[in-house]
DNA sequence: GTTGTTATTGACCGATCAGTCAATAATTAT
DNA sequence: ATAATTATTGACTGATCGGTCAATAACAAC
C-alpha cells in the first residue's frame, strides 16, 4: 500500500557500524554516513533516525553481530583455556589485519558515547554483563578451574578491554601477547 | 623589547588539558577552549598554534603530571603488590569521585587520536613504554616476584588501560576490583 | 486508472566550525 | 619621547555541520 525501500536494511547497517567503528561518533559526518550507505540523507532519517539513533543502530547491529560471535564463541566446544585464547588472539589478529586498528566499537563507544549518552551506556553494560557471564560459564564449565570463576572473568573482560585499547595506540603486539599468556596462567 | 603575556602558561595548559580530558578532541570546540582558558581564539592560535597543537599541549601536560605521578609513584617506597594496588586504586578512587567518570587522557587519545595522528600516537608509545618500564623495575626490585617481569608488567599494564575503559562505560566498579585482587595473585 | 501511502530526492536552512587578520595595547630598548 | 616588537582583541571568513522539507516517484488497494 505504499512505496517500497530500495535499500538492504542490514547493509545499510552494516555501513554505518563500518564508519562508526573506524571514526567515533564526532568525527563521522552525515555526509560520510551519506556516501558509505548510498543513500541521500533525507532517507537516512526517515528511516532511522538521526545522527544519535544511527549511532545505536550501529552499536546494537556491531553487538549483535561482532558481540554476540564471540559470546557465542565462549558457549561452544572446548575448554576454558582455548576460549580465552580464542578470544585475545582475535585482538592480534585484527591488529596485524589493521581492521581499524584491532579497535573494537564496543570499547570505542564506552570511551566516547557512554559518559554523555545513556541510551549508549545502558547498551554498553548489557553487553559487557553478557559477555562478562559467557567467560564465568565458560569458565565454571571447564573442569578444573578455579571456583572464583565470577572475579576471574571480570578481571578476563578487563585485560581483553585493555587489550583494544593497545590494539588501537599502536603499542607492541607483545604486550597483548604476554598478557594473554598471564590470563592463561590463572586457568588450568 | 615586547609586550609580555598576561596570562600563566601552565594555568592555561591545566585548563586546555580538563576540557580535552572530559570531552575528547572531536567533541571539543576552540570555543570551548575559549571559555575554559579565559583566552580568545587569537591569542590561543598566536600562543600555542592550531586545535592538533592544543591537543599535543594538552597530552603532553597530561603526561607530564598525571601519568608521571603515577610513575613516580612506581619507582618509590613499597614493594611491588602495594604499588599495584594504588594504581588501580587510583581508578576506583576516580570514578568514585566522578573525575571525568574514571577515564584517562592517554586511554582516550589512544582510542580516538592515535589512529588519526602520528604525533598523539608517538606521545602516546612512549607514555606507555616508561609506564610499563616502571611497573617492570617495582617488579624486579621486590623480593620474591616472578623472574619474567617483563610479561607480568605488560599485563598489568593491559589491566590497568581495561579498568579505565570500564569505569568510563559505567560498568560496575567491583569488576575493577576483581581485576586490581587478579593481579595481585600474580605478585608476591 | 485513480487514490492513498510511503520512499526518494536534492535544494535549502540557520548554526557552528576552525581559522584569520587588521587594529590596538603594552611593553623594552634607545 | 620614539621606535620596535609582541600580545590582545573581536569582527570576519568560507566551509561544513546536523537537520528539514516540498516535490516527485513507486508501489498497493480498490
Amino acid at each position: 500500500m505504499a512505496r517500497p525501500r530500495e535499500f538492504d536494511d542490514t547493509r545499510v547497517k552494516e555501513a554505518l557500524m563500518r564508519v562508526f567503528w573506524e571514526k567515533g561518533y564526532e568525527a563521522t559526518s552525515m555526509q560520510d554516513l551519506v556516501d558509505a550507505t548510498g543513500l541521500l540523507k533525507g532517507s537516512l532519517y526517515g528511516a532511522f533516525g538521526d545522527k544519535q539513533a544511527l549511532y545505536m543502530i550501529a552499536l546494537v547491529h556491531y553487538d549483535q553481530t561482532r558481540m554476540q560471535a564471540g559470546i557465542d564463541m565462549l558457549g561452544g566446544e572446548g575448554n576454558a583455556r582455548e576460549k580465552i585464547t580464542r578470544l585475545f588472539d582475535a585482538v592480534i589478529e585484527s591488529a596485524k589485519a589493521g581492521v581499524f586498528a584491532g579497535g573494537c566499537l564496543l570499547c570505542n563507544a564506552s570511551i566516547e558515547m557512554a559518559p554523555v549518552d545513556s541510551a549508549v551506556e545502558n547498551s554498553v553494560k548489557n553487553t559487557i554483563r553478557r559477555l562478562q557471564a559467557a567467560v564465568t560459564s565458560a569458565i565454571e564449565s571447564s573442569i578444573g578451574q578455579p571456583d572464583d570463576a565470577e572475579a576471574v572473568s571480570g578481571f578476563i573482560i578487563c585485560a581483553y578491554f585493555g587489550a583494544r585499547v593497545l590494539a588501537k595506540s599502536g603499542a607492541p603486539l607483545q604486550i597483548i601477547i604476554d598478557s594473554r599468556d598471564q590470563c592463561l596462567k590463572n586457568l588450568v
